[in-house]
RNA sequence: CGGGGUAUAGCGCAGUCCGGUUAGCGCAUCUGGUUUGGGACCAGAGGGCCGCAGGUUCGAAUCCUGCUACCCCGACCA
């Protein structure tokens, strides 16, 4: 078999470059560091988004749009927050362009010069909470829980499809409450909700934890995040959820009348998961035959392919497909019947392997005589034929049990790729030699996490919520520390 | 923003050192035919401002100067 992707076993990165470019899921665009998420990939993309609304509105949240510009002067309002994005942020300066004097090109016109540069939202909490102080005067007017789905800049050095690009999609939500006690609830709702979908949908077992100081997001008093495991032993960042306290009802002075007639801040949150769910998609799940898409994910869950020699053939293979189309779509499943006359069928099965249809069907003339048909899994590679009347029944209980095979392979990858490690030699060679999830003792201190950073590059992902109290020392500084947290070198 | 590299057909590359016919090769594309149970084969065809701008020369993809873009390694990061 001739091949097509690079072996990640040779070089994961260019592995996963190849494949997501050769499973037409994205490519580089003439913008540097922008994506163009071609119709595949973005199809993907839109049942991630469709689950996720499902959920938001399940859980009371409504959707709204606010402004791609911001106002320069809203960004420094909250001092924590510009710190944070200010050094990767496309700014507007000026609003026209005109011929240049030697009428060869355009330039921007200097005449045109904004009053105020825009910022292109990097995130939209500065844009979100000025206009929330319009919104919210009363307690009856909390909670307020809106979501939104939009594009963000992030002017980032180096970028990578999907998993860090300049440009880049999610949603965003950002919720005001009466009570620091019912946000903090609403921040834990939400990461129990995209650990949940990340799971169930994605197949990607994820740890919940508390970002250390040092990592929170910029304006937060507290950061959880959700955290996975990917097949190189590197850890990638999931999902986040921010309490945000009254950092910015504070900044952009956002005050209610509580029930007892006092005025007082409002509380808030905010939450996103982005486009880098896909490159998570790609690198915990996807094999040396290209990616491998969770049932529930799947845009195409099952693809028919004929096999035949002839028109004739092709005639009658064609009327048992589209009945079985028929028959599995009505039982709720997404197919696609390829009857390209252009490509042979060794084509079709190794491209539908490459872009991770959970199920195939192949009917040949064979399987036309004998009433069969030809069942492949992706997730395992393996074919079964089985009879044409209980295709449709197989193939429905197919799209559990496949999905639940990729997440206990998940599983069983983070379970054995997780190091319970007790001294610094030992941290060492599993974070040089092993990779993965390292649960370790640290003393609290921001100055360890920075030292054990700078020698190792390795990162405290999260201090996971469901980590036990145990009396251990410091792995780097040897003092007294009562829980383990997740190190990991991460993306 | 530091260090290194690259720019030639849609993609991947050779040719550049040492200037000289009509700039090649593989994949992809198109046409015709044979094929179709694991990435088909044969025959033919189309496709290039050799990154951009200057310069040297009878002659430049090739030499010189300047610019630009991209890639890799660091610092920064969902």
């Amino acid at each position: 078999m001739a091949k097509f992707l690079t072996n990640k076993e040779e070089s994961f990165s260019q592995w996963y470059n190849d494949l997501v470019i050769k499973a037409d899921l994205a490519e580089n665009s003439a913008v540097r560091g922008c994506m163009v998420i071609k119709p595949y990939g973005y199809a993907i993309w839109e049942r991630i988004q469709a689950e996720l609304d499902r959920k938001f509105k399940a859980t009371g949240h409504v959707n709204a749009y606010f402004p791609l510009f911001i106002p320069k002067s809203f960004f420094s309002r909250e001092a924590a927050h510009v710190e944070g994005f200010a050094k990767e942020c496309a700014v507007v300066t000026h609003y026209r362009l005109k011929h240049s004097a030697d009428g060869k090109g355009i330039i921007v016109d200097p005449d045109a010069k904004l009053e105020e540069e825009l910022i292109v939202r990097p995130t939209s909490e500065t844009i979100i909470w000025n206009t929330y102080k319009d919104w919210i005067h009363s307690y009856r007017d909390l909670p307020l829980l809106i979501n939104q789905w939009a594009n963000v800049v992030r002017w980032e050095m180096r970028t990578r499809l999907f998993l860090r690009t300049a440009e880049f999609l999610w949603q965003e939500g950002h919720t005001a409450h009466a009570t620091r006690e019912e946000a903090i609830e609403e921040t834990t709702k939400i990461i129990d909700l995209y650990a949940d979908f990340v799971t169930n949908f994605m197949g990607i077992p994820v740890i919940k934890g508390y970002k250390s100081p040092s990592e929170r997001f910029a304006g937060a008093e507290d950061t959880f995040a959700i955290e996975a495991l990917m097949q190189d032993g590197k850890a990638l960042q999931a999902g986040t959820s921010h309490f945000l306290g009254q950092n910015f009802a504070k900044a952009f002075d956002v005050k209610f009348t509580n029930e007892k007639g006092k005025l007082d801040y409002v509380w808030a949150t905010s939450w996103g998961v982005s486009t880098r769910l896909m490159g998570a998609l790609v690198l915990a799940h996807a094999d040396n035959n290209g990616l491998v898409i969770p049932p529930r994910l799947a845009p195409i869950q099952v693809v028919i392919i004929p096999i035949y020699k002839g028109s004739d053939q092709l005639d009658k293979i064609s009327e048992i497909a589209i009945n079985l189309k028929i028959r599995l779509e009505e039982a709720g499943l997404t197919v696609k019947y390829d009857n390209r006359d252009t490509q042979k069928p060794g084509f079709k099965f190794a491209d539908y392997e490459l872009k991770g249809v959970p199920v195939r069907l192949a009917i040949g003339p064979r399987d036309a005589d004998q009433g069969t048909v030809e069942v492949a899994r992706r997730d395992t590679l393996t074919k079964e034929t089985i009879s044409r009347d209980n295709v449709v029944s197989h193939v429905v209980s197919l799209m559990d049990e496949i999905h639940n095979n990729i997440l206990k392979k998940a599983t069983a990858f983070r379970e054995e790729n997780t190091h319970y490690v007790d001294n610094w030699d030992e941290f060492l060679d599993v974070i040089e030699n092993k990779g993965g999830f390292v649960m370790a003792h640290w003393d609290g201190t921001p100055e360890t996490e920075e030292q054990i950073k700078n020698l190792t590059k390795a990162t405290i992902r999260v201090i996971p919520f469901d980590s036990p109290t145990e009396k251990g020392k410091c792995i780097y500084s040897g003092n007294p520390s009562d829980r383990r947290v997740l190190f990991a070198r991460a993306y």
